[in-house]
DNA sequence: CCTTTGGATTGGAGCGCTTCAACACTTTAT
DNA sequence: ATAAAGTGTTGAAGCGCTCCAATCCAAAGG
């Protein structure tokens, strides 16, 4: 900068004022200046800009699993609104591991991000407690343990309560009695939805055969549950699995073992991934809103970053059922 | 850091040695001076250390798109790597956008990264002229127009060309003639299959038959391509599509249309990402190693920034076939 | 006893930028 | 003509940290 204050013929400040934009330097100087920088390959260094500006304009972003698409086009829609609201983005992934996720919170809120997206973390209430006073923070597809006592946390969720009980209606309604559950074990969704599914087992007239496996939250997860249930003397006539992933995990293993879906087994994942909507899998699924659920969750750090907001905010998204092809009348 | 250091009764500059560990601190005044510093809940700013340091141990990633799984992975294998060499990551997204990547590589200069990765980069030579004597690159699973005269760049790619005879190979040995190249269109290695897919044709005695379609990297992309071939009067009998992305694409409109694959029509992808192992797609691919992609690369970054080299380094891994259901012999 | 030695600690300069009060120079109003 | 009100420009302080040279202190050596 100071060389190119002095080839300019000007001082440092004149520099600074030229990058930024300021509207009150002559047009003279403004030029000199833009050119002697061009001509000497000048780039103002970020971190020292932040440091003296006292802001960094990016917001931190945690994910669970950068390999999931459901994830990676919720940070997409993040993206896209971070940039109209003049905000850069930074990623971190939390690759399925809690304590990852935790130093990587950590990071973040070192890197002075001026924001905090927490993208389907496992992360509970007590891990943020000290974060939320530092920085404005939005939990994004998943949900703190407690809802209300974290006044610095805004939620952006489905509700996936609700969409497992549209799930079981469907499913009932086709003639299913007993239906299982392939949950997300530890994931953060996963209780939501694993009692959305008791209930509408209960609405449904089914409570006694409510009946919920361990998975995971990708494909491999599904085997070992599948494997099991299907030595049962008798077997479910429907699989709900934690998501689309999981699902596509347990129509593969149903094939193996040569069950016809939906002939012989109905499957029904969740989120709508683009995976789901493949022709040759055709699964029935719940869609989640993952662009407009990104977009929002910026939306709340912008509200309490430009506009002063102070009492947190939840927003609750309408799932909607998908039915496609891997859903029918039980077998007789 | 001030308020630390008074609080432990100490100076500013051993609180500095305490957080970054040296050894020559006394027992004492280390604990306590991590317990000021809890009891503060005091954060070092990442920034401003950064700026005295001179140097800010992160290595900067930009991939092309985030949404598809194949480039997911091996921002994963870059992650997981700089790990393990202390090294922070910093990932943007390209969004297939050739623009934003510019612009991205830019923010990640003024980050003042220390070493720069580009996945699947639609970047060519020129745009990187000057940045690669800035900053040591490493360009990942796609080339740069000039190969040798960027002697700040690395490469590391699997061998594209090598991949795409395979696959016209094995068609050809089933006995397919009219073998369709649906390309990858601007995108980052689609030429080098393009050619592959020539040669191959050629050497198989094919090369009058050789026809190659614009495609994209997405499934929509192959929409209007399949389309087109199939209201010819000799539409070709099997496919070679850019990406598995791509195929599914491919797969979806065939189905639409009723052409039964691999009875009506051979198909073939590239990358072998999850969704080509998918039982009910079962897609005939190519196999790239992702994870010791990302592993490589890191690998050439941090040997130009710990061991010092400086003379550039193309690693080309193998390509391998993965046969599953979507080839057989042409329909008689 | 004084000097050395070596480990522990500190003051202060400096990293590259922004920003604000102060200044210099024009233009306009009086 | 002089004061008032802009316009452009600059010097210098400060952002939160690191790191070097200088200092301090206690133990060891002469």
């Amino acid at each position: 900068m100071e060389d190119v204050a002095e080839r300019a013929g000007v001082s440092r400040a004149l520099v600074s004022l030229v990058i930024n934009g300021s509207p009150k330097v002559s047009e003279q100087k403004r030029r000199r200046v833009r050119e002697a920088a061009r001509a000497l390959g000048y780039r103002p260094n970020l971190m020292a800009r932040s440091l003296a500006q006292q802001r960094t304009r990016i917001i931190g972003v945690l994910v669970n699993d950068l390999r999931n698409p459901f994830f990676a086009e919720v940070v997409e829609g993040i993206e896209m609104a971070a940039e109209s609201g003049e905000f850069g983005i930074v990623v971190l992934n939390g690759r399925r591991d809690r304590g990852r996720e935790l130093t990587a919170v950590e990071t973040l809120v070192q890197l002075q991000v001026e924001g905090l997206a927490l993208v389907g973390a496992q992360l509970d209430g007590d891990d943020l407690d000290e974060i939320t006073d530092i920085v404005p923070t939005v939990v994004v597809a998943s949900d703190l343990g407690r809802p209300v006592d974290h006044s610095g946390v805004d939620t952006i969720v489905t509700d996936g309560r609700r969409g497992a009980e549209l799930v079981v209606e469907h499913l009932a309604s086709l003639g299913h009695e007993r239906i299982l559950h392939i949950d997300g074990a530890g994931n953060a969704s996963a209780a939501e939805r694993r009692q959305g599914y008791r209930r509408g087992m209960e609405a449904a007239g089914l409570g006694e055969l409510a009946d919920v496996r361990t998975g995971g939250d990708d494909e491999a997860a599904a085997f070992a549950a599948i494997d099991e249930i299907l030595a049962e003397p008798a077997p479910p006539t429907a699989v709900f699995a934690f998501n689309d992933l999981l699902a596509a995990g347990v129509l593969d293993r149903l094939d193996d073992a040569g069950v016809p879906v939906p002939g012989g087994m109905s499957l029904v994942g969740f989120d709508n991934t683009f995976i789901a909507a493949l022709h040759h899998l055709a699964l029935t699924t719940v869609n989640q809103p993952r662009l407009t659920m990104g977009r929002m969750a910026v939306d709340a750090l912008l509200e309490r970053l430009n506009d002063g907001r102070d009492e947190p905010v939840r927003h609750t998204l309408e799932p909607e059922l998908v039915v496609r092809g891997t859903t029918g009348p039980p077998p007789p």
